[in-house]
DNA sequence: AAATTTCTTAAACATTTGTTTAGTTTTAAA
DNA sequence: TTTAAAACTAAACAAATGTTTAAGAAATTT
């Protein structure tokens, strides 16, 4: 992993946890044991870091589920429960990423960024969307409010990894309960999704 | 209004706005037309500001839910019908607000800070929690994950609420749509969601 | 009316901020 | 081996930050 990289980790981390304005380049130069100058010799400056980062995790997440839509020998109810599966976790394992994310979009200031912020999470959406219609249009989906039902999919699982004193606190769990990367965790979402789901969408 | 709330006022806004590091003292003094030195005057330092908005704001939304338990003359739907409706109308109204918690909550520092944010989310939380299980109990809600129900019911409006312009690329509106205030996408929510709670809890 | 407390101000304070400079070392090419 | 580009460093830069100070104005109490 070369320089440039590791100030990219460095920066995922403290953004992630400490938020942009909240994270000097002096902390990240710390953290990636480099030199001041050399975040804006790599990169120009601390936004086009910012930007760098989101473009760097941005590729890891591209088009999932687009192959998902003309499969043919999956039913659209078990594509809901694969796209589930693989929403739950990717937001379980980049808890930290996801944040960053929605602090961002949340913030009224870097607009550029917030387009290309909501460009990145709504590629993902719009398969989804795209198999919940044809759903619909089979006649296997009851008539549904598309976009609000995907708000409810992704928003579920979103809110609960708000924090992790916030999650213990909704689940009633100790302090020493650490939500992220739990395996118990994630499957109860699953389970609670892919049910919730179900009982929305499919035909009584 | 005196200067003191004046300065929260202005404090919620560009706090709910521009985030708290993303805020500097002069910014509010400057939106509240008050001298900086003010701010340190009346509350001793930006961080104890803060804690002012969230007391001030928390004050507001204490125990709305608790009389709803004991009601005898609604059925346990309809007591969730009425929460889905205060909590749309609350997190629409107070969207900035909204977000100010959950990105503080987001954060690692000023961890006793998130603990009263947490603490605030929550009190609203356990009433209904109580109204759900108490309707499992009495045979009139299916046996669900109470906890991650609830997730679902905030987590959906909080989600699509995360900025406008994630909001309008969600719903596919056009750049002029304002969604906040909106109070057909307040309708539109608020049916949604009570759609899938019906399907969601509601024995067939 | 005098005294005292409260409010308000402009200026200054010490830090911290992101960024740049000017120089040095390392690496790779000619 | 010389040369040129790239990588890296310590120091300095100006601007912005939260906070304090010291003085004055306004309000309240005695």
């Amino acid at each position: 992993m070369n320089k440039k990289e590791i100030i990219i980790q460095s920066a995922i981390k403290l953004f992630g946890t400490k938020g942009f304005e909240g994270t000097s380049v002096r902390d990240i130069a710390a953290d990636a044991q480099v030199n001041v100058a050399m975040i804006n010799y790599y990169f120009g400056s601390k936004e086009k870091l910012f930007e760098n980062v989101v473009e760097y995790r941005a590729s890891f997440l591209k088009g999932i589920f687009v192959e998902l839509i003309n499969n043919k020998s999956l039913t659209p109810i078990e594509k809901i429960d694969i796209i589930i599966d693989h929403t739950v976790e990717r937001k379980f394992s980049n808890s930290q990423f996801h944040h960053l994310l929605h602090r961002e979009l949340s913030l009224e200031h870097r607009p550029q960024l917030r387009d290309a912020i909501s460009d990145i999470l709504l590629k993902n959406m719009n398969p989804v969307k795209t198999i919940i219609k044809n759903g619909i249009k089979d006649g296997a989906f009851q008539p549904v409010d598309i976009e609000l039902t995907l708000t409810t999919l992704l928003g579920t699982i979103h809110y609960l990894l708000t924090s992790d004193t916030m999650c213990r606190k909704i689940l009633g769990k100790k302090p020493g309960f650490s939500p992220f990367q739990n395996k118990q965790l994630k499957k109860r979402m699953s389970e609670h999704v892919k049910k919730l789901m179900r009982s929305h969408l499919l035909k009584i």
